[in-house]
DNA sequence: ATGAAAGCGCTAACAG
DNA sequence: CTGTTAGCGCTTTCAT
């Protein structure tokens, strides 16, 4: 039948005319109202099977007004840290749909576009979207109120302080504090940043006031020459960063990546080159996000946890509140816990 | 404003009123038809912008019979290879907007739930969905028949021979064939499977049948008792997996992963045992897939390229001339290339 | 408990 | 080149 059988025409018309009813009692039955006669809902509902009835969403999304979709845009599907995240916000609204109003996830790229970022939060409202969760990369305090005529917005990751709109994220400075003075307690002291440079947005700066504060609160100071910027944030560019970090006549005894794909780029390149990993050998490495491959590095890295899971739950929880209740509630500030996993890279 | 400040309301007939004009002239500035004065044009223009206009889809969806949408649905979105689809699809998607009609890409995880696949088949058409794109895993033959009302679908990566529908998909069976063949000729003839088990659909077999007939090529036999079927696909259980395979009296020369993500685990388990992986060493690993990971493990993996990218583009590319052209195409049956890439693990 | 009818906002004939 | 007029299929008061 070539994919293309000729696909259901049938309306809800058709199928109040088959069953000898009004329209409004085939609504009533496709969404589950009460105050149906059993047996005129039987009669409906063989009418539907004999049809082949299905609603028609556009239909249905114009007279309600709300689609029913919600996006979650990320800068990277290609970061398993943003596809885990994806997979939990996803399993979230399948959840949610089990009981109650159906919820679909328009999984979006912004490929760490601004303008992609903005047209994005001006889309939600009567466009397609009911509202948009974020992980926004350039998008400013600036953005959010020029584009003021939006719908529901929830910011995930990204502290953007007193920003109109609702957030979800976890305490990055502590993390970064907390990964730091770990490291510090091992005896570390010349501690690398890698990849914390080419940041517009503000997690780089988050992470590197945390691990400012852990080196300032042991008495020490960060050796300005070993932040390293990179090109990207991808394997490769952990590796070279490797390079050019093992050159120096002053190596590092400990090198913070700014996640963990970078991280996994640098144990590839140290272990090629024969530089040992880990507790008591030349280095230590981390970075953060604790994506799945994480655990299976060899050796396996130390990295912070942002219980992904949690994180989904709870910006789509916050999101359909606001999508229910638009102008009651004041902008939620959430903050998730996060954890720190020490393995075998410190 | 806190996330909500008045959503957009003007509607086109708003616009219309405002600018002195039809609600059909400013249907046709907004879709860029020619034939309007450019003078009308502006005039058009700057009433949308003083009301803040912005479409409503739904209601465009509803008039004109399409929505723009198409789905990618995948198994788990939390394989890295999968990810990389959906990654590519995205893209693909996006470059076909820039010269022609908009295409939204909706991202959906079946996990490998049968019930879940035939769902979304069936909601293809006045549903939402102008067209999907599946990797399905247990979906059959009789299925695609038995929901045959349905609307364009593209099948990807599994090959259902005789389908009813479009199918685009690299070799399978060659490919294994020749990631086999490699091993042969590295000298190994102890050959495990780790993975292939519990798979209900195709490829687990193809690859299978693929590895037997480079075996049987070299006048030998697989080892029945070397086929090890897991749990699931998770790194984990390709560690598990080294375990018991390594404890054996007999162990394999080499092991083949039913995909990257297994191998990895297995990759992990063997260096934490100190059992030696490459060439010349105790044991070859493999896997298939390709995914971003695979060359940074310690050994770097030898695995099979999909060409994700040209994959993606493809099956997108079959599916809009599906949608646009619905009777006129007899099923597509369209075979990527495939590329062995061998590395450090064999 | 069910029916009748008026939209939701946009598009697409068909006129003019 | 622009206006008029019907719908697209569903939901939803308001009656009955």
């Amino acid at each position: 039948m070539a994919s293309g059988g000729e696909p259901s025409r049938a309306t809800l018309q058709d199928v109040a005319a088959r069953a000898g009813v009004s329209a409004k009692t085939v609504s009533n039955v496709v969404n589950g109202h009460p105050h149906v006669r059993p047996e005129t809902r039987e009669r409906v509902l063989q009418a539907m099977g004999e049809l082949h009835y299905r609603v028609n969403l556009s239909a249905r999304h114009l007279a309600r007004g709300r689609t029913g979709i919600v996006a979650l845009a990320v800068p990277w599907l290609s970061n398993p840290y943003f596809a885990e995240l994806a997979h939990h916000v996803i399993r979230a609204a399948r959840r949610e749909a089990e009981r109650g109003e159906s919820v679909t996830v328009l999984i979006d790229e912004t490929h760490s576009d601004l303008e992609r970022e903005r047209q994005l939060v001006a889309g939600v409202g009567p466009q397609l979207l009911d509202g948009v969760i974020i992980s926004p990369q350039g998008l400013t305090r600036a953005d959010l109120e020029a584009l003021t005529p939006m719908g529901p917005l929830v910011l995930l990751g990204e502290r953007i302080f007193d920003g109109p709109v609702d957030h979800v994220a976890a305490d990055n400075v502590a993390a970064a504090r907390e990964l730091t003075a770990h490291l510090l307690e091992r005896g570390r002291r010349r501690i690398a940043l890698v990849g914390f440079g080419d940041q517009r947005a503000g997690t780089a700066q988050l992470r590197r006031d945390g691990i400012r504060q852990a080196v300032e609160a042991a008495g020490l100071t960060l050796d300005a020459t070993l932040q390293l910027p990179v090109e990207g944030l991808e394997r490769e560019h952990g590796m070279r960063a490797a390079r050019r970090l093992m050159e120096r006549p002053d190596p590092p005894d400990a090198v913070v990546c700014f996640n963990d794909v970078v991280a996994v780029g640098m144990l590839k390149a140290l272990s090629l080159d024969g530089v040992g990993v880990g507790p008591g050998a030349a280095v230590a490495v981390t970075g953060f996000d604790n994506i799945p491959e994480s655990g299976y590095t060899v050796p396996a890295l130390t990295t912070v946890d942002w219980r992904t899971e949690e994180l989904a739950e709870t910006a789509l929880e916050v999101l359909l509140d606001r999508i229910q209740s638009r102008r009651t509630l004041r902008p939620r500030e959430i903050t998730t816990p996060h954890r720190l996993v020490v393995r075998d890279s410190s």
